[in-house]
DNA sequence: GACGTTTCTATTGTATACAAATAGATCATG
DNA sequence: CATGATCTATTTGTATACAATAGAAACGTC
């Protein structure tokens, strides 16, 4: 997309998954336009941009905030997450590529040797995962649920909440990962669907148990 | 909102909602802004908010075209509303008000005084059935799922598409109606959800019996 | 005549100035 | 002192001019 405004997008939008712009903090065209270093016209165009993907929000007189966050809007995000990605898992399974079914391989193979070592190499978990996810709601093809899920995936608090994924989970997740492979080989929709609900339930259950009693503690990924 | 950019984009949404606007039709912002008497600005949000809504689809190079809808594209959004709207009911069953629960009774009463006729008032049939599933929305209290709902509901095949309920459907669909509120009174999440499930479905099988072999008819509306 | 290059035109992106609206502060009044 | 009205300052909305870019057309070369 264009320059000035995509990069004020990914500009405003990275200082809110750092938390260099905390919840509840107004965001001011003006302000922000100084700070990316371009006018207040791309920076609308972000904002409106952040604003359908939950990452703003704008009150009845149409000033914008930093979204903020309840226990129950992240549990919500969660159930939805996985009602969406089991349904583009579902879709996936009759759909899916040759090509697309071998990039999983790989991908998975490379989740694989990221975890399988003295010290997990956790970011190269992340890119991976993330890929392996990406090409699955691809294979889906449904640009509609794509842009759902976009919406409900790369949300601040679960991305910007720690990974506390030890090497048992990390291993759990690799194995899914097989089984919908294997849903995957077979066609198999409905396998898939079942695959994904659960691959998406566990990591809640991750984020959820870390998070009991407490705050976010540090700065990586929930990953599914 | 503002004056302007609201007005400029319930002004576009209606031009393709009435087939002014041909699907493939590509907006020129300039164009629009003379059509509807303003500036370009407001007429580059309207088509942002309205491409959020898949209402305009905009190609590689930026540039935007009235949405155009495959078979297979209608068939998902049933299936993602069906979904999204049976979660919203699930939701619905445990968090209701009493004076919403009221206002569904009331609703559905206009919806049965408006059908139990020799000739059926489908306008008004139409307009107590948004309000019903509104309300319902309003009850499930996710505004995320509210906005993913109104990218579902509110589509251009779906909305032009002509209303081939015939009294018998009419009246099923008041009948599921009333099984909600009393899944609803009982707080039963479970039975919430089916019924919804059910409802929607059934729409849809309404709208693919009639559009078999053929195309849209008339400019009516597909309700639920 | 086909193909690649260049020029021109149509369309969108960005900056800026000004208008409208809203929140916050100030002041009057009971 | 509380309350409400008015005024001011801050912030967003809109219009317009100009810049950048993508597509189309014209042109030349092989």
């Amino acid at each position: 997309m264009s320059r000035a405004s995509e990069r004020a997008y990914s500009q405003i939008r990275n200082m809110i998954l750092s938390g260099n712009l905390a919840p509840g903090t107004q965001l001011r065209e003006e302000h922000l336009a100084e700070v990316c270093g371009v006018s207040r016209t791309p920076i609308r165009d972000a904002l409106r941009r952040l604003e359908t993907e939950s990452f703003v929000r704008r009150n009845e007189s149409q000033r914008s905030f930093v979204a903020d966050w309840s226990i129950d809007d992240i549990d919500e995000a969660f159930q939805l997450r996985a009602m969406l990605e089991a349904h583009a898992a579902g879709r996936a399974a009759t759909r899916i590529s040759w090509d697309q079914l071998e990039r999983l391989r790989t991908c998975n193979k490379a989740i694989e040797a990221a975890i399988s070592r003295p010290v997990p190499n956790i970011p190269a978990f992340l890119e991976h995962n993330r890929l392996f996810h990406t090409i699955i709601v691809d294979a889906a093809r449904s640009e509609r649920l794509a842009m759902m899920l976009a919406g409900v995936i790369e949300q601040p608090v679960v991305l910007r909440t720690a990974l506390h994924y030890d090497s048992e989970n990390l291993r759990r997740s690799q194995h899914e990962h097989e089984e919908l492979l294997a849903a995957f080989g077979r066609r198999d929709s409905a396998w898939a669907e079942a695959v994904m609900t659960g691959h998406i339930r566990r990591a809640f259950h991750a984020y959820s148990d870390a998070h009991k009693g407490g705050v976010a503690t540090g700065s990586g990924e929930i990953a599914a």
